[in-house]
DNA sequence: CGAATTCTTGAGCGCCCTCAAACCATGTGG
DNA sequence: CCACATGGTTTGAGGGCGCTCAAGAATTCG
């Protein structure tokens, strides 16, 4: 199925590719005629679940996803965030046993790619080969990221390391000390992914704001002061590869 | 150059990656006549510095390697151990510019093959392709874990937790409840990895003992309950992906 | 409009940090 | 072979960051 209303989705993402990778006319008409099914999803539902054996990659299309952990006791951790573009399970072509679990933040529209299909795509053009296999290894760049994050920084500058990444990943490349953008998380799942207590979450943002930092009110992001946020989170985007040349 | 000499390490090397993947007689001979060159390191030297951008990469020979990144103030995070027939900078080939560094720990002897010679080697057999594709995935997810690790556990689980992915990495299927192990790391390197102090590392390691889950004296684990330290630590090693069959 | 989340604030406490010093093992040079 | 330097381990003491528990306010959703 192929159908014409996804057509802009399909651009945004073979457009993240070619953000990263040099993709020939040919490269992209064989991403453009790559065959997909659109699952749609509500909030907070489960779209690969730990210990499953996935027989499809998942494209973004619309809203946000999590790759999640879970603990003895209930607690949850974010290991990443996923925005329409992104692929967030293309690893699971070579892995196809989940360790990790795929869950919708907000409704989320996921196309989805069967994995015989995208192999034999990379089979014929290792070009496509390498560029996906980029997007996997940027992924694992920032998820070492996460752990100098979670390991290193306190509480201030890792929530501030959050929003940076977030805001340089949505909202491209920035070129004012301040701007706004929209971040459909709530403090719960910031706490998720900070490794921290809702509760402090919510002290620290204050603590932001106070410093005149950011702003976060529903589910906007205001910015303040660019270069002094990054400076106080020790933000450097450059793990990010956003290579917009 | 390829001198005889490393044979037995090429073969550990192919061994190790043909636990995950089904590779051919064809791409077994493909991977033995690779060309690599060897740089031998003392302890504690830089293999790749943050923010280099490398042609080569790496695989780990003798010794014991470590992903890490730094933070402002002079921490250090590391975010990955690495231990012979491991290729800690697979992902260099789709991105060459460093964002995590390499080091080593004890004195380390590395093969290095440059990114053309593997580029090509994926060209032709996508197969092969595909199986360093997924060396470099299980790294990701073994990220993923470390993240979970270092977000929602606490010291004692999250160092035995430490403990149970060397084990389980370095001495094999494990089948009894007791055994032992080299791991030749300082309190200080757990440390670093865990996002602890070295002396809460210390005292922790004193309650792991006192527990009856294991000794660390000389750079020997010894594990006296391993049932018992997976379970305090909610170890699973699903996340590695051994597949030994 | 009622129910369910989410946000906010307060209070008390515990895990883990920092600082400091002693102890121990190893290796080097005189 | 000892003196010394170096790096790692161990212990103590005090303090702070961030936790848990709890409850009320605000907001969203069915």
């Amino acid at each position: 199925m192929q159908a014409a209303q996804y057509r802009d989705i399909v651009d945004l993402w073979i457009g993240r590719l070619t953000e990263r990778s040099e993709l020939s006319g040919a490269d992209r008409d064989v991403l453009r005629a790559l065959p997909f099914h659109v699952v749609e999803y509500a909030a907070k539902r489960e779209v690969v679940g730990i210990g499953e054996t996935t027989t499809e990659c998942c494209i973004v299309a619309r809203g946000l996803v999590s790759r999640v952990g879970t603990v003895a006791g209930g607690g949850k951790q974010i290991t990443a965030f996923y925005i329409p573009g992104d692929m967030p399970d293309l690893h699971s072509l070579a892995v196809p046993k989940a360790t990790t679990g795929l869950e919708t933040i907000t409704p989320s529209t996921v196309l989805k790619v069967s994995h015989a299909v995208v192999r034999r795509v990379v089979e014929r053009s290792p070009n496509l080969g390498i560029a996906f296999w980029r997007e996997c290894s940027i992924d694992a760049l920032t998820g070492a990221e996460w752990i100098l994050n979670l390991g290193q920084r306190q509480a201030l500058a890792r929530i501030a390391h959050l929003f940076c990444e977030m805001a340089a990943r949505i909202a491209g490349p920035i070129t004012t000390d301040s701007f706004s953008f929209i971040l459909p998380l709530t403090q719960l799942h910031i706490a998720d992914a900070a490794g921290t207590s809702a509760v402090h979450v919510n002290r620290t943002i204050q603590e932001l704001r106070r410093l005149g930092l950011l702003g976060f009110e529903q589910f906007e992001v205001q910015i303040n002061d660019w270069p002094a946020l990054c400076k106080v989170a020790e933000f450097d985007e450059s793990y990010l590869h956003l290579a917009r040349r």
